[in-house]
DNA sequence: ACATAAAATTGACCGCGGTCAATAATGAAT
DNA sequence: ATTCATTATTGACCGCGGTCAATTTTATGT
């Protein structure tokens, strides 16, 4: 069983890929749409799902992209050390996946791993996120009583929670960050107010 | 303005929910085909839509209306003591959130307010499930140097997440309960396992 | 060059959510 | 009863994601 990939496989998909690409840079994932796609490359529909399994899967893939791109620039500065320097870290990305309803249903839908062998872009960005945070929490100067990953994946729930909260008209007017920074104190700096216990 | 409300009206959204009510019991939210409520209810498709906005505002309201029952249930229950019986009053709640990946994606789209007019009735009973926790969070044997509608909030967020990575084929062998248990540790008994401070 | 199997592409077709101009039913006024 | 404005219903139609049997293209062995 050799399954020979022909070049003209990849041509295909690059140029589906590309006639994605410039349909979101002209307007946004929202209006993206399988049959403007496969115009703009010049093939037929049928071929757009040989190549994905469905649209999800192309959005996966560009969006899992452009996350990773966020994390190269995460990870790429200090280490933060207050949670006004985790908030500024993470503000760019945040604002990305708020960006669009569309964009932050298929990070939430594909943000955790589908099965074993098949962890997609998008999961595979989250788990690079985890790891990333994870580091700041070691031996740094927030609480010590907890694994680090798990730390990291509170922050995560907390960064979703807030975006989730921020698609509401009633309080959009707010900005992500201030809706994120009493739970990153309340989680990473817990002994900060706490009251001596009975 | 007197929008007059005909009798014929709420006869006819009845049977349209009582034909949804129906489906979902033989089969699932998943199977729910708008085609196939107005079949059994014996009114045109178009009719559908003149009671609600789209398809999703009858799973917002189905759903809606089976949480709430589940917020009584927890309601009527003794406060909770610890975390343990935390998870046991809402490990029923988590189960139907869980019970289907498009019962879940309604839930995390509708959870929000969409806006400060338009409650709609998954938004109402998280509204809800933050009071009633809340309400376990004031003077109870939690963590009282924060504001107990956050902590709610928090473990709603938590609560979220479990279900979330459940539904990746990796993790769902394991229990819901056993994955949201450190969270909660961790978020509302930060004291127990605190290291003295520097 | 030619034959042949595997891989890639095609486009007509389907399912299903959602729209809307046309039509029918309703209740109130005369 | 008859008219009439308002409200409810209808169903043909559309948009768009996704399928699949038929066809074309490619790579390989002789």
């Amino acid at each position: 069983m050799t399954t020979t990939i022909q070049p003209r496989t990849l041509k295909t998909r690059a140029r589906l890929i590309e006639a994605a690409t410039a349909i979101v840079a002209e307007s946004s994932f929202t209006e993206l749409r399988v049959e403007e796609v496969v115009r703009r490359a010049g093939v037929a529909k049928g071929t757009f799902f040989a190549h994905f399994k469905d649209k999800d899967a192309l959005l996966d893939r560009m969006i899992g992209e452009i996350i990773d791109q966020h994390l190269d620039q995460i990870s790429a500065q200090d280490t933060p050390k207050t949670i006004d320097e985790i908030l500024d870290i993470l503000t760019p990305l945040m604002t990305f996946m708020g960006s669009e309803r569309a964009v932050f249903d298929v990070i939430l839908r594909y943000s955790g791993a589908a099965s074993v062998e098949e962890i997609g872009p998008i999961a595979a960005t989250f788990e690079r996120f985890v790891h990333v945070l994870a580091d700041w929490f070691v031996d740094g100067p927030f609480r010590q009583d907890a694994d680090p990953a798990t730390l990291a994946e509170g922050v995560q729930a907390f960064v979703f929670q807030a975006l989730a909260l921020n698609f509401c008209a009633l309080n959009s007017h707010r900005p992500i960050r201030d809706r994120l920074h009493p739970y990153l104190e309340l989680w990473l700096h817990p002994a900060k107010t706490l009251d001596p216990q009975g």
